[in-house]
DNA sequence: AGTAAATTTGTGTGCGCACACAATAAAACA
DNA sequence: TGTTTTATTGTGTGCGCACACAAATTTACT
C-alpha cells in the first residue's frame, strides 16, 4: 500500500553494485564497466526511478547567478509588475543559493540595452532572463550568450529564432483575435473599429503587430457587416497629429470599438475616451495597471486582457533556476492563458494576485 | 552580497548555545532555562530565521494520510476533473510520504455520503479534503473531524460555519454577477433572461442559489431596460414539465440570454438551444468539459466560467500536505479568479491546462 | 557531604543525494 | 614476479533539520 519511491540505494542493491556506481550511471560520468552499466540500466528500466529533487538541492553547495534583463520599471507600471515578480522570486530562491540580479534598460534607447546587456554578461551569470522587446538589438546578445553557453529564457515576447531555453508568455496573435471577439460581441451593423498603438516604435515591436493582425483577422472572419478598421500610431506623447486623428475617430457615430495594443496605451486611450465623453464605446485593452483598473471599474474600459507580467517573470526565473539546480529540462514554450478581465471578475483577480509567489518544484 | 539565509547553527553560535537548545526554543519543546531562552529569542529577533523547509522535509520520516471526499467521478465530467487533480497530486506528494486516498459518493444519496465519510474516517487520515456539496449532510461529519482534531479543507463550495482549515474555490455570488455581466453585454431593450438549474436539489445546494442571486442582482442593478428573469429547475432527466417550460422560454422572441448554474447543466441546456435552433441567444455556463467546449466552439455557448476543479483539488491537497509536513499555516480562504472562456481564448487555456501539476513549497 | 532525581544542555544519527576520495581490481609494463 | 598505470568500484562527508539519547549541570533529599 505505502509504496515508497525508489532511491539510488534501492537501485544499487537490486543491481548488486554500490550507490557510487549507480550515481555514475545516472549522471553519465563514465568509469563504469559494461557489465555494471547493463545491470544498473536493467534495474532502472524496471523501477522507474525519479530523483528526490529536494534531497538533491540540499547537497549542492554551488552558487548560481541569474541576470534578468528588462525595461526600466520606474516609469512604466507594466514593467513594474514584472520587476515585482523578480523581487518576489529573489528571497524564495536564496535558499537554494540562487542569486538574482535585475539589469534594466530604456526601451527607447538601443544603446541603453547594449549597456545593460554587457553589464549583465560581465557578471558572469549562469542563466539569463530577458524581455526581448527590441527585436533587432537582441540578436547579437543571443549570439553572445550562445557562444558562452549561457542558457537564457525569454518572456513577454517570443523570438522563435533565438533558440532560447524557453519562452514564457502569451500567443499574441490570438490575444489580438480575442480582443476582436470581445470588441464585436453583441454588436451589429456597419461601422468602424479602431486599433491604437501608443508610444511604440512599430518597426522594432513585432509583438504589437501580431496583436493587430489577430484583431483584424478575427473581425474579417467573423464580423458579418461592412466595416473598416482604422489603425492609429502615436509615436510620442508630443505627437499632436495622433491626438487629432483620434479625436476624429472618436467623433464618428458608427465607431463600434477601440482596441489598444499595450498596457500603457490602454491608459492613454481610456483617458481620451473619458475626455470626449465616449463611455459607451466598446474598449478593450491590456493589463491590471492601477489606472486601467480604475477605468474598468467606471465603465470606460470594457475588457482588459491580463498578461500577468509578474507571473511571467516569476516563472521565467523558476524555469532557469530549476534548470540550473535540478537540471530539469524546460518546456520550450510556456504559453499563459489569455485571461479576460471585466468589472465583475476584477476583484477576484486582485484578491488572488498577491498570493502566488512560489517556487515550483515538480517531480517530473 | 551573497547573503545566506540564517540556519539553526548560526543562531546557536550567536546565542552561545547548542543547536539542540535552539531547536527546543523554536518548537516550544520546553526544557530550556530562562537564561538560554532569552538569549536565543534575542538572536532570533535580530536575525529573522526562516527554516529551510526542504531540509525539514528530508529529515521527517513520518507517514501521512490524506482522505479526499468527493462525488463519484464516473458519471460526471466535472468531478472527473477534480478526481484527475487528486490523481496528479498523488505521485508528487509520495516523495514526502504523503498518501492520498479518494473516497467517492453519490451526490444524490445522503446515505452514500455517510458511507464514504465513515470509510474515510476509519482510515484514520491525518487530513481530509472535502467537497461539501450536500449542505445538510456534511455538518455531522465536520463535528466528527473536529472532535478527532483532524484538519480538513473544503473545496468547490464554502461552508463558512464549518471552521475548516481552508476553503479553496470561487466566490459564487460574484460568479453569478459575472455571468450577469456577460449575458447583458452589448444588449439593449426590454426582454427576458433565463436562469437554469439542472438536476440538482436546490434545497441542498446553496452554491447554485448563490450564483442565481449574483446573476439577479447584477441585472437588477445594471440592465437599464424593463426585464424579467425566469428561473427554471430540472429535478431529474425525466422531468418533462421542465422541457416544456424551457421550450416555451426559448420561443420567446424577446429572450436575451440564458445562464446555467452548473457545468453539467450547461451541456444539457446547450443541447436544447441547438435543438431549437437558437444559436443566436446569448448563453453563459460553466467549465471546460468536453461537450461544453464543443458547444463553445460552434457558437451555441458564448461564455464559460472556468471553475478549475482540477486545480482546486490539487491546491486543496497541497494545502493539507503543507500544513501537515511543513506546519505551514494555511490561508483561510483561497479564492480562485473567475476566469472567462470564449471561443478565442479557449485554446490558450487547453494548452496550458495539462502542465501545471505542482507541489508548491513556498518559503514563508 | 553524598546520592538520587530532576532539569538543562550537547551530541549523534538519518533523511537522499552529489561529489571527493579511498580502495580495490584489472591491465600494462619492466 | 613485482611494480606502476589505469580502469573500476566502494566509502565518506556534508547539506539543514528533527528528534532520540547521552552528558552535564542543577536541585532535592537523606
Amino acid at each position: 500500500m505505502a509504496k515508497k519511491p525508489v532511491r539510488i540505494k534501492d537501485i544499487a542493491k537490486a543491481a548488486g553494485v554500490s550507490i557510487g556506481t549507480v550515481d555514475r550511471v545516472l549522471h553519465n560520468r563514465g568509469n563504469v564497466s559494461e557489465d555494471a552499466l547493463k545491470r544498473v540500466n536493467e534495474v532502472l528500466d524496471k523501477n522507474e526511478y525519479h530523483p528526490n529533487l529536494i534531497a538533491r538541492s540540499l547537497g549542492s553547495k554551488r552558487d548560481y547567478k541569474i541576470a534578468a534583463l528588462l525595461p526600466n520599471h520606474l516609469n512604466d507600471d507594466y514593467w513594474g509588475l514584472a520587476y515585482q515578480g523578480i523581487e518576489l522570486a529573489k528571497p524564495e530562491w536564496l535558499h537554494y543559493s540562487v542569486h538574482i540580479v535585475a539589469y534594466e534598460f530604456d526601451p527607447d534607447l538601443a544603446s541603453s540595452f547594449q549597456e545593460a546587456s554587457s553589464k549583465a554578461l560581465k557578471s558572469k551569470p549562469d542563466g539569463v532572463l530577458i524581455a526581448p522587446i527590441l527585436y533587432n538589438e537582441t540578436f547579437p546578445f543571443f549570439k553572445n550568450l550562445a557562444d558562452k553557453a549561457i542558457p537564457f529564457v525569454l518572456f513577454n515576447t517570443n523570438i522563435i529564432e533565438s533558440n532560447a531555453l524557453s519562452f514564457i508568455g502569451q500567443d499574441l496573435y490570438h490575444s489580438g483575435r480575442l480582443a476582436g471577439e470581445l470588441t464585436c460581441l453583441g454588436q451589429t451593423g456597419e461601422g468602424q473599429f479602431g486599433v491604437l498603438h501608443v508610444d511604440e516604435d512599430l518597426n522594432d515591436s513585432i509583438h504589437l503587430v501580431q496583436k493587430e493582425n489577430g484583431f483584424r483577422d478575427f473581425i474579417a472572419e467573423r464580423y458579418p457587416f461592412t466595416h473598416t478598421i482604422v489603425s492609429l500610431n502615436r509615436t510620442s506623447s508630443s505627437d499632436f497629429s495622433f491626438k487629432k486623428k483620434l479625436a476624429n475617430l472618436l467623433s464618428q457615430p458608427d465607431l463600434k470599438g477601440i482596441f489598444v495594443s499595450s498596457s500603457r496605451g490602454t491608459e492613454t486611450a481610456a483617458y481620451f475616451l473619458k475626455e470626449y465623453g465616449k463611455k459607451e464605446i466598446r474598449m478593450v485593452g491590456y493589463d491590471l495597471l492601477e489606472k486601467n483598473i480604475a477605468y474598468l471599474k467606471n465603465g470606460i474600459i470594457d475588457f482588459l486582457i491580463h498578461q500577468k507580467p509578474q507571473q511571467q517573470a516569476i516563472e521565467g526565473i523558476n524555469c532557469l533556476a530549476n534548470h540550473l539546480i535540478f537540471k530539469k529540462e524546460a518546456k520550450r514554450v510556456n504559453l499563459f492563458p489569455l485571461e479576460v478581465i471585466t468589472s465583475q471578475n476584477l476583484e477576484s483577480y486582485i484578491a488572488n494576485q498577491a498570493e502566488h509567489t512560489v517556487i515550483n518544484i515538480s517531480v517530473k
